[in-house]
DNA sequence: CTTTTCTCCTGTATGC
DNA sequence: TGCATACAGGAGAAAA
């Protein structure tokens, strides 16, 4: 599932293969993959006609395209890839895939970007920049953790004034971007500390060892080319990453704890999965 | 205001 | 074999 280090690898590849290039068409396919653009997806269409890709940026699990605007500041083609969303670059002539929803092709005649999504929680819309360069419809975003505007004191600050499961926490974008439910749970338990704990009755230190502990093992995984567990999820060459097997307790249900032995067991939580090491990480009482 | 639950989607795996 | 159900889960709306 594409979290920031596979968000990143994709952003890499766009920034390779599509900055520079000027769209020439912008075809949706049907009206879901827009639904966030609010003029509608022929609008949407419309307005990327003509513009040329001058940078591809990234803020936690959102992506977007600095684009040109004629006689106006640059605009934003913002995208999220939800979890199975996917941005492949192509020859035109490939076939379609079956869960295609927007293509773009460019005046230079070379390889298309395709937004492909499978269960199309992901999807794409224009959004203006404000001045710190960051699209108007994420400013309730929190910086991630590897961005110069991410404040760690601050977040700290913030996590431990809240009652709620630091992992509940972890998962909310407000307050740190870029996490979810794998990393969130690779780095609880690189903590040690219990996703169940509520974040009050955590020490700032200790907040701060998760974040860093967060933040290290996304570093690992995008060396890696992030974390594939099927094709859902691939850089825009369509090729998946090995972060997979690097994986000490997400999907590892049974497998025995690489620290302790304890076999690493799997509750539900906030209606998904939580892996974690009932020696390790002791739960809350 | 804060916090939690629900909903969107489809392919794959599992159970009866 | 076939059909029903569970599961994967990010984000924002809705509810509490």
């Amino acid at each position: 599932m594409p979290e920031l280090p596979e968000v990143e690898v994709v952003r890499r590849g766009l920034a390779e293969r599509v900055t520079g290039r000027t769209i020439a068409e912008a075809a949706l396919h049907g009206a879901r993959v827009a639904r966030r653009h609010i003029p509608g997806p022929d609008d949407l269409a419309a307005r990327l006609q003509g513009r040329t890709v001058r940078a591809a940026r990234r803020r936690g699990k959102y992506l977007w395209l600095v684009l040109d605007a004629p006689d106006d500041e640059p605009v934003a083609l913002l995208i999220h890839l939800g979890m199975s969303g996917q941005l492949l670059v192509e020859r035109p002539e490939a076939p379609d895939e079956r869960h295609l929803h927007a293509r773009l092709s460019f005046d230079d005649g070379g390889d298309e970007l395709r937004f492909v999504d499978q269960r199309t929680f992901g999807g794409i819309s224009l959004s203006d920049l404000s001045a710190d360069g960051v699209p108007l419809t994420i400013a309730h975003i929190a910086p991630d953790p590897f961005e110069a505007a991410y404040d760690e004191a601050a977040v700290v600050r913030r996590i431990t004034a809240s009652t709620s499961a630091v992992k509940r926490v972890l998962l909310d974008q407000r307050y740190v971007s870029g996490v979810g439910n794998i990393y969130a749970d690779e780095g609880l338990w690189r903590a040690r500390v219990h996703g169940g704990r509520p974040a009050s009755s955590l020490t700032k230190p200790a907040v701060a060892r998760i974040l860093r502990h967060t933040r290290e093992v996304m570093a690992a995984a995008l060396e890696q080319g992030g974390t594939s567990f099927d094709a859902l999820y691939v850089n825009v060459n369509g090729a998946s990453g090995y972060f997979e097997r690097s994986l000490a307790a997400y999907g590892q249900e049974g497998r025995p704890c690489r620290r302790c032995g304890t076999p690493i067991r799997r509750v539900a939580f906030m209606n998904r999965s939580s892996y974690f090491c009932p020696r390790c990480q002791r739960a809350p009482r």
